[in-house]
RNA sequence: GCUGAUGUAGCUCAGUCGGUAGAGCACUUCAUUGGUAAUGAAGAGGUUCAUGAGUUCGAUUCUCAUCAUCAGCUCCA
């Protein structure tokens, strides 16, 4: 047995431990048990009980649990008729709708543990409790979850259970639990004085200072990639009047998530209503739309950093991973169908560019027609066997995930799964075909034939929003940027305040370079002074006395080197800095 | 929106079994002229413990509501 199928049967197995557990402590009659899944981590199973259980319980449970395990009981597999098993499960909500749900004459696996315990499952599991007791589990937490994913059905309680071979597992897997916290770019957010967040404007971050500068540095970046691929950036209004959300559908379909701005009578619907928008495509049809194009002007780029504001339930904010107001490396790209393969092709290298810089792999996910689809099939076709064979030459075939029908209705899509140091993943870049919006705004281009065509529209983002994706890079990195990208690149310590006008001289050296530089003058001991730029992670902090200020050289302390690089020239230094500014490298360099 | 938890000085947190709050860091002043992660001493800082009601002689502490945040669920960039 491998250690994939090993997991499985242990988790599988101990989770019907812990249903028996529950069942036992509060009495079968006052529990509903639904199903029990293993996970990434170890597994869960979902419970509706008479009481609310919180962390106070999770010991009398896991104590439960050791005692069933010490009756070194057997489990015992038994097939059953639809009719049995109803019988057997009578009482039991959810397991009567799962069994309900089956087709008639099916047979029913069950499983006994021990004589007082059965449980609907298709197995395969230990054959006797004992195989368990080396396990390790752990319980994590109980929240909510709804019967079936379906927020209109039960809330049920969720236990969570860590569960992993051996007590080293489990240990190794709390370790690296912590280091995520630790990680969380909220808490480093603030260490690094970077955003914050007020209750007046909940999910909309303010950028602070510093955090301001690696927003800009992360623009740039973006921008400067953009212009070597012809693109060309617009910026558009931020309200418009409902009639362009009308033609753009987002009036009917995504009214709920937009944040309304009343007109003069403040008469809900009333055709002076504005709405802030959820997104920049109309906007950018709209720019199009302004003037005739022929096939000649194709491909068209149209990239935008506007601020957009989607309106989110309570509940589902979550620091920059989940805000209200956010930024896109937004990019509309009007396309011929013959040109859709280069242009992905192309928005594919770019992606390799940006998460290469961030020390980022991803993987690609194509998602195709849903059963709701707009358009003429023969083109959703086409569009599906041209990104098929993008895909297969980007990533070779096999390579990549396929959703069927899970594109928009507007048109296919791939996705951009990227992983970051913990292994996890998140959806960023998106490259999504479009035939829809350029329809509802009459959109058109003048052929080679002189004909009237529709352009198709490619959308793309790569950071997906600037905000989600500084809080992964945040948590990726812990806090310490690549040269290019920190708030502050520099940081100057001169050593007595008869230092200050070298330390000034070289701030503006500094400067002129394009380097974001920073220098404490303050009459203090130098240690204080060191102390905060280096809570701040700045990359190089430059210590400066006597002996630099003779020979024209800097002392430098590398992030995350213990010993100091002495005598460096300052002219060699500046121009270590501007090579990594150049290149965008994602270590320091440490050798200078 | 749902389930649960949390909300005390700029930050991290302690505390009051109901009698008008404390520590460390940061900040200010003075002394220290210092060579690589916390020099010493003194001081200031909370419209009084998210907001609003209620119970009480009295509430930061109890109850309810609201807002925000966090962990899940659902939905999403």
């Amino acid at each position: 047995m491998n250690n994939e199928q090993y997991l499985e049967v242990y988790r599988h197995s101990l989770s019907h431990i812990l249903a028996k557990a529950v069942i036992e402590i509060f009495g079968a009659e006052n529990v509903q048990y639904a199903i029990g899944p293993q996970i990434s981590d170890g597994f869960y199973y979902d419970f509706l009980l008479p009481r609310t259980i919180t962390e106070d319980d999770f010991p009398a449970i896991e104590n439960k649990m050791r005692e069933i395990l010490k009756r070194r009981e057997d489990w015992k597999r038994d097939e059953v008729s639809k009719e049995e098993a109803l019988e057997l499960f009578k009482g039991q909500k959810y397991k009567t709708e799962i069994i309900e749900e089956l087709e008639d004459g099916e047979t029913i696996s069950i499983y006994h543990t021990g004589d007082d315990f059965v449980d609907l499952c298709r197995g395969p599991h230990v054959n006797n409790s004992q195989e368990l007791m080396g396990a390790a589990f752990k319980i994590r937490q109980a929240s909510g979850a709804y019967w079936r994913g379906d927020e209109k059905r039960d809330m049920l309680q969720r236990i969570y259970v860590y569960a992993f071979p051996n007590q080293q597992e489990l240990k190794a897997h709390l370790a690296f639990i912590k280091e995520a916290l630790e990680r969380d770019h909220k808490k480093i957010g603030t260490q690094l004085d970077l955003f914050m967040f007020s209750d007046t404007a909940p999910g909309m971050p303010y950028w602070l200072p510093r955090g301001w500068k690696l927003y800009n540095a992360l623009m740039k970046f973006s921008r400067d990639l953009q212009d070597r691929h012809g693109y060309q950036e617009i910026s558009a209004p931020l309200i418009n009047y409902k009639k362009l959300w009308v033609i753009s559908g987002h009036w009917a379909h995504y009214q709920n998530n937009m944040f309304l701005v009343p007109g003069t009578d403040w008469t809900p619907n009333a055709d002076d209503m504005m709405a802030a928008k959820p997104m920049n495509c109309p906007n950018a049809m709209m720019t199009y739309k302004r003037t005739n194009h022929s096939y000649k002007e194709l491909p068209i780029r149209y990239s935008e950093m506007d601020v957009i504001h989607r309106k989110e339930k309570s509940g589902q904010m979550n620091g920059l991973f989940r805000v209200q107001e956010f930024r896109q490396d937004d990019d509309h790209t009007f396309v011929s169908e013959d040109l859709i393969e280069s242009e992905v092709a192309d928005i594919i290298s770019i992606a390799d560019t940006i998460y290469s810089a961030f020390g980022l792999t991803y993987r690609a996910e194509l998602s195709t027609r849903p059963d709701d689809f707009m358009g003429d099939i023969e083109v959703w076709n086409k569009a599906e066997s041209i990104l098929k064979e993008i895909l297969n030459k980007r990533y070779g075939e096999g390579n990549y995930e396929i959703n069927e029908g899970d594109g928009a209705f507007y048109g296919p899509k791939i996705d951009l799964q990227i992983r970051d140091a913990l292994g996890r993943e998140w959806q960023c870049g998106t490259i999504q075909l479009d035939f829809q919006l350029p329809h509802n705004f009459e959109l058109t281009y003048t052929d080679k034939d002189g004909s009237m065509k529709e352009p198709i529209v490619i959308h793309r983002a790569l950071y997906g929003s600037f905000e989600r994706f500084i809080g992964i890079i945040i948590e990726h990195l812990k806090g310490r940027f690549p040269f290019w990208l920190n708030p502050y690149q520099v940081a100057i310590v001169p050593i007595r305040t008869e230092h200050n006008d070298y330390a000034k001289e070289i701030e503006e050296a500094l400067t002129d370079a394009g380097i974001r530089v920073e220098a404490d003058y303050q009459d203090k001991h130098m240690n204080e002074k060191l102390k905060f730029f280096r809570n701040m992670m700045d990359p190089y902090v430059l210590v400066v006395g006597d002996k630099e200020r003779e020979n024209r050289t800097v002392s430098v302390t590398v992030r995350g080197v213990k010993t100091q690089l002495h005598d460096v020239p300052l002219d060699r230094f500046i121009e270590i800095c501007k090579k990594q500014n150049k290149e965008r490298n994602l270590e320091l360099i440490s050798e200078i």
